[in-house]
DNA sequence: GCTTTTTTGTACTGTCTCGCATAAATTAGC
DNA sequence: GCTAATTTATGCGAGACAGTACAAAAAAGC
């Protein structure tokens, strides 16, 4: 993917650009996750992606530019991260404890920089002023209802959970679960709590008997459920 | 409570203050609330303070000062509120319902200005640059956590949930709609939607019968659950 | 009426910020 | 080698910004 777009800099006229525009746009999503939107000054993006002000205006527009591409970039990576991980999951359970530990590995949650989720750590604080972080927000938050509504209408469909139950409702509680999981991260909060966080939601979406058996979870398993 | 901070204002020396300390603060955190604190100006707090600079740094502090205050407001209404709430509630159903319909209330869900839940909106951009709204919304979310904690703990001893439940698990979920509620309430989706959101999550927190009874709430109790 | 005390209003300073203008650098085409 | 095309580098200028100094204003004490 990194070839695919540096190849065609073969055959160009000028002075070769010296950096990679999807790393610089990485680059630069890390400043902003870090400082928020406002927080994060034209100089630090330069510094951080290593380009002078000029060659970021050429590459992507003004800062706000830069800002929503960055969260289109982020959107459409943990879209393919989510894809992806449904395809190798069997079960609901297995699904949703990945797509939690996706999120978390994501999250850096415990780790040497808690960074919370992108979007939802830096969007929000924006999202009354600027039109289109609120268009961006509001489309990415019903994306993931809509995703998780589909995965667990499927579950249902196979009988995983029980048929009373409302896909679209759960998968609200899901995503519900997904967004306090970002903003724990961001505070600093152990992985293994939000582990088991994640474990005691899906056990409540899942439904009836909590871990029929025993999955092979990560390390230890986090603490486990207390009680029962 | 407005009377009791005016009233020592008789006696004193100089000029009178042209301001209400109270009321300031809580223009000032409507400006932060609906900019961020990165993205609101002294100028901003000033103009919707009524204040001029000298006067702001004179009774807050400078601009991080006077945001950590009005964090520190916030909290203390939202935790007065609650604790009100919980006084005047028979059962758990009946307490997470008011609630939730409280968060929503504050959130201005859908209404003309939708600006979500104060800390949430704006303390996590700011969290991993500032260590003291780190510690704030870190001690934030774990009060929540330990009140509703609180709150399952006796419901379960009052028999009103399963036994087998833990309710420190309950109460993060609960506290993960609250955080679900809060963003999307920045972004405007309808409180109806939100209390139907709401509605599943304590279904699913007080597990097995959803709404035994039908029970007065609101107007015209939400358009309920779909299924079931 | 005068002083003291406190708040208000204006204005100032130095720094930061954004966005761009302009020139130097580096390559391909011929 | 020369020209055209593209990127990089320096830096400029207008404005926003945070924080403060200083004087005017308004009250109480005496």
């Amino acid at each position: 993917m990194v070839q695919k777009k540096s190849s065609p800099q073969q055959g160009r006229r000028g002075r070769p650009r010296q950096y990679d525009p999807d790393s610089a746009l990485a680059r630069a999503a890390a400043a902003f996750w870090k400082n928020g939107y406002a927080g994060t000054s034209l100089d630090d993006l330069a510094a951080a992606t290593g380009m002078n002000r000029p060659s970021l205006y050429a590459a992507f527009g003004d800062k706000r530019d830069l800002y929503l591409k960055t969260l289109e970039r982020y959107q459409q990576q943990s879209r393919a991260l989510s894809a992806q991980l449904l395809a190798d999951s069997a079960t609901l359970r297995e699904f949703l404890t990945r797509f939690y530990d996706g999120a978390l590995e994501l999250y850096r949650a415990g780790e040497a920089d808690a960074r919370g989720c992108f979007s939802i750590s830096t969007a929000p604080a924006q999202a009354t002023s600027d039109p289109a972080v609120h268009a961006f927000l509001s489309e990415s938050i019903r994306g993931t209802d809509a995703f998780l509504a589909d995965v667990i209408g499927n579950a249902r469909d196979r009988g995983e959970i029980a048929a009373s139950g409302d896909p679209s409702a759960l998968a609200q509680v899901a995503t519900a679960t997904l967004h306090t999981l970002a903003v724990r991260s961001r505070v600093g909060v152990p992985r293994h709590q939000l582990k088991a966080l994640a474990a005691a939601a899906i056990d409540l979406i899942c439904g009836t008997a909590p871990r029929q058996r025993p999955r092979p979870a990560g390390k230890r398993g986090g603490n486990g459920p207390p009680a029962r």
